[in-house]
RNA sequence: GCAGUUGUAGCUCAGUUGGUUAGAGCGCCUGUCUGUGGAACAGGAGGUCGGUGGUUCGAGCCCACCCAACUGUACCA
């Protein structure tokens, strides 16, 4: 017993919760997506824009709710001088502090339209499609305060979702305006500082409407809730009133479709119209919620304008989008398809991208107003949703073209095949295993999913020949074959062809199975 | 953070009321086979039984605490 303790512990091999090793079909998937994504931004004339993945932590924090706890849910350090530095945990805060750092200069054209790509971290419980790094999207407008710069935000967010082959219908960008809310907020008396903590109550219930429904929303909005688990969230304490009134409001959203045969001639227009109207005669007597949906209705007639009907842009009240930093318009994208998990169950994705307008977020930088809006598109989240509904090309790529090692002392007539099927921009390399038999190095050859190898034995040296070996086709032919001893000696999909053939003999290979690489 | 469920080989899982040296399938490696991938046959490696402490003559199994994963919930700039 006592000596049970003295074995040589082995260190484990292990990645922290919430992070994940890529392999090399989810980096093309990423790649692709991305391009994609950036095709579609380009085209809307933005320009891209790169910044570091750390900050000084009040660069990103110091205007944001959760000041009181900067360590929670942000990854920091302390810098040699002291000055506390943060990973990012979205790419907004950056961009305000690099416009904030050039704004009235030369080296920034106002209004600036710029994107940017790169991973994000954020200290907090993963779960399935949620990661603590993750890869996002974004692309703002600042400098601008044209409900113009928010449409346009929702159309491009619309045509990159179409772009990454998620069919219309299967999406929705949905759209709300934080002013229409707050002034709500003001009629049933929870106006002013000392109401900011139940103000945020009742938002994070209106958030929660797809997910729990108008009886769960009415239970946060009022006493509370207890979940399955058993777990009870404690509500907002409103009064029967007030609960009316909100849900009123966040249950305009579900006007009604236009039937598809009226798309095109501005019927379905009446959707999106007709919740601004119900938003108008509810609550239009209040001045804030009255200018929010006057930016809402400028909004919806410039997308509609557009032909983007409420198939693809939905004035939905239920959008509430973070906390305190939006201050107009905000957007959320929305997955409709419905999946299941390895095991079955069903998945939800919900939300696959967002934003909103963020007027306040440049301008603690600068002494001025600087009105702002973005978008994000949550890159990891999209990705694992695609993949779950095999939506993402998850084949592997064609490995390279393997030249075998037959003499062991010819390595360098090898290398030298080697060297001109890459030069003639093929995809190959030598095999640098253990070369004692054929048998390993065609079996390394397929685990690579190499399209064909290269075999120079010296009868073939002999002749000025070598052999080419369609491993793809061998594949196939290997189905008939039964036994082991003719599966060698046939040789499938074997030739022989000169020398001076080889690059031309491969293309005609690799032709023939459409072998890209990349 | 809170609650529930679950932790045995790389993977999927057996493992009796607490009893000798913890098993299987798949995968992996080697050989049959230095002139050819799959199949077949033979052999082999791989385990702190999630961790620590306790109860016991004896713990994979019982108890306590901890850790991790999963699900729900909270938070999510």
């Amino acid at each position: 017993m006592a000596e049970k303790s003295k074995k040589p512990q082995k260190l484990k091999a292990r990645l922290p919760r919430g992070l994940e090793d890529r392999d090399p079909a989810a980096i093309r998937a990423t790649r692709e997506m991305v391009e994609k994504i950036r095709a579609v931004y380009e085209l809307y004339g933005f320009e891209p824009v790169e910044t570091p993945a750390m900050e000084y932590t009040d660069a990103l924090g110091k205007f944001l709710p959760d000041q009181d706890r900067p360590n929670e849910g942000v990854f920091s350090f302390q810098d040699d001088d002291e000055q506390w530095i943060s990973l990012r945990y979205d790419l907004t805060a950056p961009l305000a502090r690099y416009v904030g750092e050039r704004y009235g200069t030369d080296a920034l054209v106002l209004p600036y339209r710029s994107y940017r790509v790169g991973y994000v971290f954020r200290n907090e419980k993963p779960g399935p499609g949620r990661f603590r790094q993750f890869m996002q999207f974004d692309a703002d407008t600042v400098g601008s305060a044209t409900p113009a710069a928010d449409a346009e935000i929702c159309m491009m967010a619309a045509d990159t979702m179409e772009a990454l082959g998620i069919a219309r219908g299967s999406y929705v960008v949905k759209v709300n305006n934080r002013k229409v809310l707050d002034g709500v907020l003001e009629d049933i008396g929870l106006g002013g500082a000392e109401n900011a903590g139940r103000r945020l109550t009742v938002l994070r219930a209106i958030d929660k409407y797809d997910r729990l429904g108008a009886e769960g929303v009415e239970l946060l909005l009022g006493p509370g809730r207890k979940d399955e688990s058993g777990d009870f969230t404690k509500g907002a304490g409103l009064d029967k009133d007030q609960i009316q009134k909100v849900l009123v409001f966040t249950l305009l959203q579900s006007g009604t479709m236009t039937e598809p045969e009226h798309v095109g001639q501005g019927a379905y227009v009446e959707s999106n119209k007709g919740v601004l109207d119900g938003l108008m005669t509810h609550f239009g007597a209040n001045e804030t919620s009255r200018a929010g949906v006057e930016e809402l209705k400028m909004i919806s007639e410039l997308v509609e304008a557009a032909r983007y009907g409420r198939d693809r842009i939905s004035i939905d009240p239920s959008v509430v989008r973070g906390l305190e930093y939006y201050t107009g318009p905000v957007y959320e994208v929305e997955l409709l398809l419905e999946t299941k998990d390895e095991k079955g169950r069903p998945v939800r994705f919900g939300s696959v991208g967002g934003g909103g307008r963020y007027d306040g977020l440049v301008s603690r930088f600068r002494g001025e107003p600087v009105p702002a809006t973005g978008f994000s598109i949550g890159v990891s989240r999209l990705q694992a949703a695609l993949t779950l509904l095999g939506k993402l090309d998850t084949k592997p790529d064609f490995g390279p073209v393997v030249v075998t090692v037959f003499d062991r002392d010819r390595v360098a007539d090898y290398q030298k095949m080697v060297a001109s099927l890459r030069s003639a921009g093929i995809r190959a390399e030598l095999y640098l295993g253990n070369p004692k038999n054929m048998g390993n190095q065609l079996k390394y050859a397929d685990r690579r999913n190499s399209p064909c190898v290269i075999i120079q034995g010296s009868d073939e040296k002999a002749r000025g020949e070598l052999q080419i070996k369609d491993l793809i086709e061998g594949a196939k032919a290997a189905a008939a074959i039964a036994s082991n001893q003719e599966w060698r000696e046939s040789r499938p999909a074997q030739f022989s062809c000169s020398e001076a053939d080889l690059v031309a003999k491969v293309r005609e290979v690799l032709a023939r199975h459409d072998v890209s690489w990349g």
